[in-house]
Formats: structure tokens, sequence, C-alpha cells
RNA sequence: GCGGGUGUGGCGGAAUUGGUAGACGCGCGGGAUUCAAAAUCCCGUUUCCCUAGGAAGUGUCGGUUCGAUUCCGACCACCCGUACCA
């Protein structure tokens, strides 16, 4: 017996497979008759090094692709890179050097290791969406959108460093300040470009009730993301006096129902109607001043306390005109959001009502909740935001919530002061990005023709590379020529755009290009996309749920839609599974300076920097990132382990879907698994080993010993397979240990020891690849294992004669009796009164009940 | 704040989806082998009372049920997202 060596073996493999072609995915054609099966993880950013997190996603992706080539599909498994983005730049800025030069080394330095993992990819599809291949394809698709209506420009809110004078990512802005400059960031409005993603809302929300292999979860995520909801748009008219300009005000609810027990209308600090009183107007000007203050994420706007100004105007209620209601600025209105205006029904919503309290404003409860008496019902703290029956209410007193809500609609309708509308929380994607390392937004701004397409014969319009990055702001708008750039309309002197395009368009369509190939004249070729698309299997992080996915949903069917795509359904992933993310413990010294794990030393219950052996503060586990640099490097566990172990150990105990934290140990155990599983098949003599290793008959006539074996190894095929298409790998990690040991402890070599290390080999080969073939081939197996077909089960080996049944009293378990499977209720209940244990316990009891699940338990009830 | 998720031994986790809680692995303890060590193998390992055996136990509190880790309600803690991180 040798000892298994991983440093020799797997580079062996990994050079077979290579120079066989393994992983090429063949180009579809007629006497293909396999079916195709596209496998994906979500391409990494080059970030410089692998982390336990890509391993696992890939190890994860790698065991879908080698199971399907298994059971008879050709498999598409490409990689790439999603290149570009802001760390380049910021790489750029902190330590010289250009963003290009850096993203191409980390590519490099990334394609090593992940080839050393060994994982059955194509590599000959391999791109980086920095390339300018790739960029070039990406303004053709956005021409083809703008032409298609999917495109225009309007002004929108960014953060901006009045000190670096530049926009800032959210990232960069910590505590409402700039991650550099520390000056406090403020809201700027800049042209910007959008896609029109809310032209699919309807249709990116139903069709996710067809995504069934998509989880619950996220179907749910992106429906509330879209947030669909159906209500009336209406206008209150101004009692007394309208300001100038403005013969209402615009309003969007879902709750119309609700409208007798309004008692202010407000709205959003930029609405025009308010920035029109703002001249002359204090109060507002200093609301408004609070609220570019606070940013523009959803999160500060929504956790600020809640604020507003009255402007003095009142509204007429538009059901009653004797009523009217003031009107208020306020923070928590979004001018982005409906109309911008809102009325609020401070008892039948929390936000109005805190509100109400706050500035003394009415709380009319207008719905009655069941149970509760009109007379007596109150609300306090707690707003009521259930059904109920109106009243308080007029024409609407006595109906039910869905009812009030009918008829009040139908009687704005009536009025001419509003309709019924369908209302989307989804907006616009906001694409433009004031940064270099982006890809170019192909358009020609013409003080004569506008905002002007670039020819198509003209892309790509190509990054510059002298760029510096001595000076906050986007290079491209420093460099002094770049922008330069002639009006293909009219010839004249005009500026090239300098925007770049938001890197979630990289990855709206990247899989659409792994299929269709490196075309040049096209984003791909429609024929080979459509042959591949929709990715059967598509794996990646939680935390891409909502943005990534709705994005590349809305791209393909814009790509659909431009006649570039063949995709009916316009759903690019049909089966979708979300991983959960490898954390660790992070940790930072005193001034909160982050530092990797790697470099720190617990010792009397603290910790501390190894090299300087400063105190630290442990902070959160959270998501291994680059900032917070609590990353593990899997390439020392590869070095010292081999890649199957760092294979099998990121699969190992911790169910997909859910976050591991990473720790140390466990490595060693995988490792000792490897030489284990390598020990019990090394020692059988190949020459002895005659058995055929493909389908699982040879011992059909095993009896006794064999016979057990027989059935431990069938039922391990079934639940390692079971585990395999549930994505529950850990459990196939747990079984594959079983049915080792179950062989190990098995010594004699015969049929069903043959047929059991064959199904080992078989079963392996998806986790550790090397070890699997290494195995296979001392096996005397035919080609690669890697080519092998997958195990399949009897199912007669898989119904046990017997079974233990538990016996309880009072629900709690007190014997258990061994009975053929097949036996009847009667005979159950016999046995288990006369089990002497049982008798001991009911003897001074009176019996009720018993309960008989045939197979499963005997519950006797008694007291 | 809002939306979504997670919570089970010392640790990672399993439980045929309402039917024996703790499979499998790590760690730990004991033993075998060895001149010794590494490696390997065997046994034990939820907690408490400990004697056959019993009691408690799946974040907390309550509910439904013959029976709840699983279903329902309230709460707590942590994680993800929150539209310019990818």
């Amino acid at each position: 017996m040798t000892r298994y060596n991983a440093a020799i073996t797997e580079p062996k493999w990994q050079e077979a497979w290579a120079a066989a072609e393994s992983f090429t995915a063949r180009t579809p054609n007629k006497d293909t008759s396999k079916p195709k099966y596209f496998a994906l993880e979500m391409f990494p950013y080059p970030s410089g090094r692998i982390h336990m997190g890509h391993v696992r996603n890939y190890a994860m992706g790698d065991v879908v692709a080698r199971y399907k080539r298994a059971c008879g599909f050709e498999v598409l498994h490409p990689m790439g890179w999603d290149a570009f983005g802001m760390p380049a730049e910021n790489a750029a800025i902190e330590q010289g050097g250009h963003p290009k030069a850096w993203t191409y080394d980390n590519i490099a330095a990334m394609r090593e290791p992940l080839k050393r993992l060994g994982f059955a990819l194509d590599w000959s599809r391999e791109f980086a969406t920095c390339d300018t291949a790739y960029y070039k394809q990406q303004q053709a698709i956005f021409l083809a959108f703008m032409k298609k209506g999917l495109v225009y420009r309007k002004t929108a809110k960014v953060n901006w460093d009045p000190v670096d004078m530049t926009v800032l990512a959210n990232e960069q802005v910590i505590d409402g300040k700039g991650w550099r400059s520390g000056a406090q960031v403020e809201t700027r409005e800049l042209d910007q470009w959008f896609f029109k993603i809310t032209h699919y809302a309807d249709d990116l929300y139903y069709a996710l009730d067809g995504l069934t292999r998509w989880s619950e979860k996220v179907r749910t995520m992106q429906k509330n993301w879209i947030g669909r909801s159906e209500g009336a748009q209406f206008k209150f008219a101004f009692a007394g006096a309208a300001p100038e300009g403005f013969d209402g005000v615009e309003v969007y609810t879902t709750r119309p129902d609700t409208l007798f027990g309004a008692s202010f209308v407000a709205l959003a600090y930029d609405h025009p109607l308010i920035k029109s009183l703002m001249a002359d107007n204090t109060q507002l000007q200093e609301l408004a001043k609070t609220c570019v203050a606070m940013g523009s994420t959803e999160e500060a706007i929504e956790k600020a306390q809640k604020r507003g100004v009255d402007t003095g105007l009142r509204v007429a209620h538009p059901f009653d005109d004797t009523l009217s209601l003031p009107v208020y600025a306020a923070n928590f209105v979004l001018m982005g959001y409906g109309t911008g205006a809102v009325f609020g029904c401070p008892a039948h919503d929390q936000r109005d009502l805190d509100f109400a309290r706050k500035y003394k404003l009415g709380v009319t409860p207008v719905v009655l909740p069941e149970g509760e008496d009109a007379a007596n019902y109150t609300v306090e703290a707690q707003a009521y935001t259930g059904p109920g029956v109106l009243y308080n209410s007029q024409f609407l007193d006595g109906l039910g919530t869905k009812e009030g809500i009918a008829l009040s609609i139908a009687k704005l309708e009536d009025l001419g002061v509003g309709q019924k509308t369908v209302s989307y929380r989804l907006r616009d994607w906001g694409v433009s990005r004031q940064r270099y390392w982006g890809c170019p937004i192909p358009i020609i701004h013409c003080g004569a023709c506008g905002a002007v397409p670039v020819p198509t014969k003209d892309l790509p319009v190509e990054l510059p590379d002298d760029v510096s990055f001595d000076k906050p702001g986007n290079p491209l708008e420093h460099h002094p020529s770049w922008k330069n750039a002639t009006c293909p309309a009219c010839k004249k002197p005009a500026r090239r755009e300098t925007d770049t395009l938001d890197t979630f368009a990289d990855s709206s369509w990247y899989f659409a290009r792994f299929a269709g190939g490196n075309t040049d004249d096209k984003p791909f070729d429609n024929k080979q996309a459509s042959h591949w698309l929709p990715v059967d299997q598509y794996i990646g992080g939680v935390e891409h749920a909502v943005l990534h996915l709705l994005y590349a949903r809305f791209f393909t069917r814009g790509l659909r839609d431009c006649g570039l795509l063949d995709l009916p359904s316009g759903e690019p992933f049909d089966g979708l599974f979300t991983q959960g993310m490898v954390t660790h413990a992070s940790y930072k010294t005193k001034d909160g300076k982050w530092v990797m794990p790697a470099d720190v030393d617990e010792k009397d219950g603290g910790f501390f920097e190894i090299s300087s052996g400063e105190e630290l503060v442990r902070g959160p586990v959270e998501k291994m990132s680059k900032s917070k640099k609590n990353v593990v490097d899997p390439a020392d566990i590869i070095e010292g382990y081999g890649a199957d172990v760092a294979r099998w150990f990121v699969l190992s105990d911790s169910p997909p879907a859910r976050d591991v934290e990473w720790t140390q140990s466990g490595a060693v155990g995988a490792w000792r698994f490897v030489g284990k599983v390598w020990a019990l098949v090394s020692e059988t003599n190949a020459k002895d080993f005659s058995a055929d290793l493909g389908p699982m008959t040879q011992a059909k006539d095993a009896s006794g010993a064999a016979l057990e074996l027989r059935r431990s190894v069938h039922k391990a095929v079934a639940n390692v397979t079971q585990g395999i298409d549930q994505f529950r790998f850990n459990t196939s990690v747990a079984q594959i240990y079983e049915l080792v040991a179950a062989l190990k402890k098995y010594e004699i070599f015969d049929a069903a020891k043959a047929e059991g290390l064959g199904a080992l080999t078989r079963m392996i080969a998806p986790f550790m690849p090397h070890l699997a073939e290494e195995c296979w081939a001392h096996l005397g197996g035919e080609g690669f294992v890697t080519d092998a077909p997958w195990p399949v089960a009897d199912p007669k080996l898989l119904v046990e004669d017997d079974v233990v049944m538990p016996i309880q009293i009072n629900g709690k378990k007190r014997a258990e009796i061994s009975v053929p499977k097949s036996m009847g209720k009667d005979e159950l209940e016999q046995q288990s009164l006369a089990h002497p244990r049982i008798k001991d316990y009911v003897a001074d009891l009176t019996i009720r009940k018993i309960i008989i699940v045939p197979g499963r338990i005997i519950n006797i009830v008694a007291n």
C-alpha cells in the first residue's frame, strides 16, 4: 500500500483531463443525443485572492456539473471574471498603478488556484468583463436597448463629497461622512442614464410564480422589492387660494377606504410644490437641509426621526368639502415613489400615527377591528392596519375593507378626481457611474443635437489607458482629450459621455456570452445562446437575491425584445440555489484598522496582532470581505492537504444554504478521510478485483453478510443521490462516511465488495475527483471515472423486511419492538401490550386510546 | 425603520417534513499497537440524579395535538438586503 500523495496525484489528473478536453462543452449538433445542462456559479470579482467563499461556491457547482455529466448530460460549466468595479480604482488611488494592470494581475493570480482545485470547467470560454471585446458588445446592447425605448435620461440623487468634489458610493459614506475627506456628505442631483426596468415590472412580478426551482424566500424578496400594489391615485383640490402654478396635490394610496380618517397631506421636500414655497420659508429650507444631509439610502431615511413642516396650505377632502386637511412637507415621503405625496391616516398607519402624535394632528379611527365596539374603540400608540368594518366614514359605513376600497375608488372616478392605479415600489435602474473603471456609455453630447448614440461602426468606445488618479473625481472627466469628440449627427465638436455603466450591467448578460461564444459582430451567437439558456442551475450567495438576479431578468427580457436572444420566457435562470456565506470573526485595532485573521493570535481570552503585539477588538462574525480583511486563504489548505481536502471540507458539515463560520479544525479530518478511502481501495489487489465497475447488479445472488453489505451500498447510493439532487451535500458526505465504514468492516474481496467499491469511487468523484480517478485507475476502471455513469440503486434492496417500532406511553418512549414491516394494527397493539415493560407501566393506569401508525410508532394514551 | 432568513450537545450539524432528538464528522476522555512518537484501530461522549433506571432538554414564553426541532402566536439574539460594494 502506498501513501496517497495529493501533491503529485492532483496535477497529474488535471493535466489528463485538460489533454482529453474532458470539460469542453461541445457545440450541440444533430448527432448529439445528450440533453444539455448549463451549470453556472456567480463569477468572481478578481480581488486578487481566492477565498473560502469562492471554494465553497465553485465546489458546489462542480458537484452539480460532474454529477449531471455522470447522469448523461452535455454540461456547460464556464468561468470568467466580473472585472470592472471600484476596488481597482481604489487600489490605483492608494498604491498607485493602473486599474487595468491591477485587475489582470489579479485574474492571473486567481486563475491558478482555481485551476489547482480541479473544477470541471470549460476554460476555453473564459473572459473578463473588462475585456474590450466584452464591453464593446455591452455598448452595443446599451444602444439596442436605447433604440427599443428601454434607456432614458433624467436627474437623480447622488452622494456628493463637497471636499473631494466627487460622487461617493453608499459604501463610501460612513455615518454621513465621506470616507476619505471626512466631510459631511450632501445629496446632489445629476443628469443620469436609466434602464427602464419598470417597463417589465408586471412581468418580472408575475413570472416569479413560474420559477419553481427558485427558493420561496428569494421569490418573496423579489416580490416585495418590486412591490406591486393596487390603489388609487387622485387629486386633492386646495381649500382656499391655490398657490400659483398648482391646481391640487396628486397622491397615491393603497388604502382609499381610510380617507375619512385622513388628518394631513404630506409631500416630499423636493416635491415641485414644496420647492416653489421654499424661497420665502426658512422652516422648509431647514427641513430640506436636513433631508439633503441625511444621504440617499432608504435605511437612513426610514430610521430618521419623522419630521415635517406645516406649509400653511390646506386641501379639501375629496368626499366632503366641508373638511380640509393641512399640507406638510415631510422627511419620510420620497419624491421617487408614487407621486411624491401621500395623505396621512394616523389611526391605520404607524408612520402616520407617529407623525400625527408629534405634530398633534387628529387621530380618527375609521376601521373597526372584529370584536371591538365603535363607542369604545380608540387608537393609542399602535396603529391598526388590519381588516375590519368601516365607520365614521359617511357613505362607506358598514363596508368591509375590500368593499370600501372598491367603492371609494368608484366614487373618486365618479367625481373625476382620480382612478384606480397599479403602482410599484420598483424604480428604474440608474446606471450612470462617475467612475473610470467601467464600461463607457456610448453617447456623445452635442450642443445642437443633444445626446447622440455612438454609431455601431465606431464601437467600442475604449477606455483611455493614460489616466491619473492623483486627484479625486472621475479620471475620464479629467482626461485632457478623451472627452473631445465629433457629433456623429452634425459633425460639430461635441463632448463624449464620461459616465460609465453600473457594474451590475456587466453581470446581467455574461451567461449569454458564455453560451453564445466570443463573437465580435454581435453580443453572442443567438442560436448557441438560445440552445444553452436558460441556465439550468445557478448558484451564488444570498446577498444577490434581489438586485443582481432582478437586473439579469430585466436584461434577458430586453435582449429578447431587441431580437438578440430567443428566450420566450425571458427568464435566464431556471434553477437557482442561494448558498449561505462563509463568515469569519473580524478583528480590528483600537484605532479601527482591520486585521487579517492570519495575523491574529488568541491568548488569555484576548486577541493580539502577531506582527505588532497590539491587543485587538473582536468585531462581529460577518461576511468575509476584503474591506474587513476577515478572509482566509484556501491556498494554504490546498498546499498542505490538497484540492480534494479543501473541496471535501467546504462541502462537509454545513448545509449549503446556511452561513458557515470558517474554522481551521476539520480540514484535518477531511485529510484523514482521504487517506482512509485510499487505504480501503489500494489494499484491494486489482488483479483479484475482476468485477465490472458499471451496473450495480453483479452481486445479485449475495446472501448473509454479503447481502447486508449490498443493502448498505444501495442505500448509500440512494441517499447520496438524493442529497445531491436536493442540494444537501452535507448529508451526502455523511452517507459516504457510513459507506466507507461499512466497506471497511467487510474484509472479504468478493462481488459485493467490488460493487461497493465501484459505487463509492463513482460517488466521491463529484466531491474529490482526483482521489476518485486514482481509485478508479487502481480498480481497473476503463477511462476516467469522470466519464463513468452514475450508480443506480436497486429499489428491491432499499426496502427492509423488519422494522424497529418505538412504543410510547403518553408520548414518551418506553420500549421498542422489532416486527415485520407488514404487521397489522391489531397484532401490533397486542404485541405492545404484551411487552413486559409496557405491562408494568400500564398496570395501574386506564388505557384511554392507542394510536398506531404502522412502520412508525405506537402511542398508548393512559392515565 | 422596512423586507427576508437563521437559532438543536464542547463545536459543525442530522432527524424519512407532525412520529425513537442528537445520524455523520470534529474535539475531548479511556484503551490497543509502538522502545518512544506520529499515523492507525477499538470503546465512550446532551445535561442532571445516577443503581436497575429516572428526570429535564431543540433561543424565550404561550398555544394546537395522542405526540411538536417540525404547525400557530408573541418576544429575544444574530445574519443578509435596503437600489453607487460586488
